[in-house]
DNA sequence: TATGAATGAGCTTTCATTCAT
DNA sequence: TATGAATGAAAGCTCATTCAT
């Protein structure tokens, strides 16, 4: 994985810098939803985050670490919480329960997931490869849960199907964040979820026929 | 659906208007695509239409109006050509004729795409609603196609799986733009096109199963 | 007298330039008076004019030339309307007809002083300067109207007094177009004349007292 | 009368925001004399007032705050000094001492005089009502200080005869400022005093005859 | 550590003027 | 003569970043 990036700091107080950097990511989290990367002015994510502009710049360097600060931590929510279901792996069941739980937290996070995939290419190079490897770990979660499917023998999978099946997932989660404007008058996240579960399970199930 | 916005001139010309216009949207496409709607300066713009900046100004009001210009033909262009794929309707082969070429039209304009589902959130209100409609003009293509098998016994689907079908489509051609950094090492355009639509099929196929 | 200055044109027809500059000056009037010099574009004063920026910039070197030519018509309506009263001079009755005519005239082309009052600044020197002649061309009407008088025996001034004599009048009728805002809801203009003229004939017939 | 503008700043220290506003207020009256609101920049008035343009927009949100600052700033020294005059009310010996130091006031502010009457228009709408109050709060001293006289018997004037006569003395105070050009060869100040006083004495004292 | 005033590069937009047709 | 598309200098304003306190 690529590594992490450092974002440097003016301050020693290690638990003042989390502390500090946990505000500014909830600022960044609200003003970038309002108004995008780049009409939020570093003046206004101090302001939220509730210190002085000045304080800001003590704990990053550039208005992009804001950024990069918000999907890292975006992104180790994520791949925590998918981490750490408590379930039977390879079987259809715990596949299923995976879905649900990967869909239900984006249902709980839209502001994130919609700020991460519309402003990662406003990040700096470096950081955007990061973030980047960070996407490939949460596909490869899922990559590992079906390929237990398959190991198991309850489905029959190649290499690239299997691949493109966990970006399949990975996709349909996050088309919730940015096409809920249109999928929100018809469907309940219950039953979006139910049936894009089926029509994925289906879909892999019945993938040579 | 909304009403086309009218992007003000100064010229009266209409055949100029429509050749500059064209070298604005070229000019835009790949400045945005390069660094980003905000990162791209007007100048900049002008300079890759291959005009002044004065002039520039004289086919547009403000920058949103650029963005405006290249979605909308963006939009158009795909609208059109998903319009006129000469197929007998109703059948799975004229579905799956129609997510070919609807893959492989996202394929030839990876840069459009991607462009348009990033930066549309610049766009002013007005602009937005409309851009969104246009999307939904698009899915509704998907709509009816899958509607005509449904209605030729060839699919069983209610409404909701329907739409929720046709995003599927929708949503697994833009991600073959999004996500062509992860899969261009594991798919050429031709595998990916048949592995989802084979996924796809198979999903729709068996959806009550 | 300061000399008329000669606003070239690339025109040759005589009466054709006459034709024109008389648009572009009503064109002028009505774009100063409602948005002041500054705020007003060349190509609203052509549009106005009737004709295109093309065609304005034939008859006229500068933006400047039109605001001259405002103020150069003005004027000279104002000393010919001034010039031609038909009374008996040297007499109060004849004073106070040319009053009552000014102010008249004044309240006639309220926009035409306004705009030349509040503008003369942005005129280039030397056309200012040629301006301000004509000012003084004016006030000099006036001069020698009370001269007149003081000649006849009807009024008793010295050169220092009729100076000032003459200038308040040219003053006070000025103000009835500035100051029209404050006026105009406690006299009508038959009003303010007879006020002003009694005010003034008082004040310079016991100048001595 | 109308309320005071609020001019926004992004500075917090009160008496900090008093001493730039002031070194901006300088430097607008020294450009705007010298070329007008119009064409002084905004940067000029920064470097006039020995800051840059950043710091200038700190203190001030539009360059019309630049305007407005100064007019109000005039308009408040104006209506302090007239509203301080140690006299005995009522009397043509106090009348004549005001008008005194109204017009030596005038001479002592003449480029911030002739400031304010030539760009009042160029203000905001709500800024120039404001302004327009301040003016007439300045004609109301005068209107004050003659209707003493009336009151004491000294001077016998209606109401309409009051106001105008209030109006003539702001008039002709302004008019030594827009006037000098002409004045200055004939008159010292202390002469011009002299014979405006007088003139406008024996105007309302002698006004039914 | 925290503050916030100061900075100035750089942005979008306007508009007087020109000149080929 | 008349046209109007093209030009680009210059304007107002913003905002990420710094640094003295």
């Amino acid at each position: 994985m690529t590594d992490k990036i450092h974002v440097e700091t003016s301050v020693k107080d290690e638990s003042l810098i989390e502390i500090r950097r946990k505000q500014i990511i909830r600022a960044g989290v609200n003003l970038f939803r309002e108004k995008g990367f780049h009409r939020a002015t570093t003046r206004e994510i101090a302001k939220a985050a509730g210190f002085s502009i000045g304080t800001l710049y003590e704990y990053i360097r550039t208005k992009e670490d804001v950024l990069y600060l918000v999907c890292d931590s975006i992104f180790n929510e994520v791949i925590d919480r998918l981490s750490h279901f408590p379930t039977k792996p390879g079987t259809i069941e715990s596949l299923k329960e995976a879905i649900r739980q990967y869909f239900l937290l984006i249902d709980n996070m839209l502001d994130e997931f919609t700020i991460m995939y519309q402003e990662t290419k406003s990040l700096p190079k470096e950081a955007m490869q990061y973030v980047l490897s960070k996407e490939l770990e949460m596909v490869a979660i899922f990559q590992k849960m079906i390929a237990d499917c398959v190991e198991n023998g309850v489905l029959d999978l190649n290499e690239k199907e299997l691949f493109l099946a966990a970006n399949h997932l990975a996709v349909q989660g996050q088309s919730w964040a940015f096409r809920k404007w249109a999928m929100k008058h018809r469907y309940t996240i219950e039953e979006y979820i139910e049936l894009q579960t089926n029509l994925f399970l289906n879909g892999v199930l019945h993938f040579r026929n």
